[in-house]
DNA sequence: AATAACTGATACTAAATTAGTATCAGAAGT
DNA sequence: ACTTCTGATACTAATTTAGTATCAGTTATT
């Protein structure tokens, strides 16, 4: 059971590049190299986040991508749901069945409870706590 | 995202079933057409599932499926790892990378924190409880 | 004006996972 | 013998995830 794809993966690095340079343009072949994203496959994942407003883009040279929003805005939930969709249990226990089936709908029931308890807690999971929790993994290293 | 897949799903469905027949052998082909499960899909299910204990199995005319456990102690999260395998977040962050890109690191360890949650719950959700919330649903049903 | 360094948009292929089907052999009750 | 069942296993189809490629257009720089 993967929790995070790819794309979620590597969203959530690039945004830890942009946060660390913040107010500047990144281009998406440096965060490519720097991050050994595939490059194609990085471009696409900006693009999606440049729609949903996470970053902002600049065309031409010296263009590139910052992000666009103060990272403690930015949840690790919101990035999940642009590539992955909301968190859901298995769709058929809810669409097809619905509630003809008692039984799923008990056993739904609670996986509703953990999905909103998992949501919370990614949402609370910040581009801006990250760079802090990086921050003070450097900084514990200087003195040793 | 989805959370569960089929196999989980008609795992789940499967064990219920037979937490309503305690002490009787139960066939697939019953199963399957009582919770509309592709019959074949089954027994692939109730095979894995007599593999790891979780059921057991008679062979031959009034054979069938029983439960092997007391439904309490079958929790699903036991189910999910059989079908989905350990809940994990992004592998490639974990194994590829290892620590030497520190940013995953942080990512990993705010997940395997939720991860634990996660399966703390899970593990809580047995069958016998899911199969007291049905009783307790149906109870409810009579008196109105 | 030419060029190099960028993003926008989009189409495509490949790999992996999930879902579902089919078959044959053997066990046990009738 | 016959029917109802599971064991084992091989196969196909559908869907999702991952990755590649291409061309048009924008902007800074020379």
């Amino acid at each position: 059971m993967k929790v995070l794809t790819k794309n979620t993966d590597y969203a959530v690095r690039a945004l830890l590049v942009l946060g660390a340079h913040e107010g500047e343009y990144v281009s998406a072949k440096k965060i490519s190299e720097e991050q050994g994203i595939p490059y194609q496959f990085l471009r696409r994942i900006l693009q999606e986040l440049c729609k949903f407003g996470l970053v902002e883009t600049k065309e031409g040279a010296r263009g590139g991508v910052m992000l666009g929003r103060d990272p403690h805005g930015i949840g690790i939930r919101e990035v999940i749901e642009i590539f992955q969709g909301k968190v859901e249990l298995s769709e058929c226990m809810f669409r097809k069945q619905l509630c003809s089936n008692r039984a799923n709908c008990v056993l739904r029931h609670e996986i509703m409870r953990i999905e909103q308890m998992v949501n919370r807690e990614f949402e609370q999971i910040t581009i801006g706590k990250l760079l802090g929790d990086l921050k003070a993994l450097e900084n514990g290293r200087e003195h040793h």
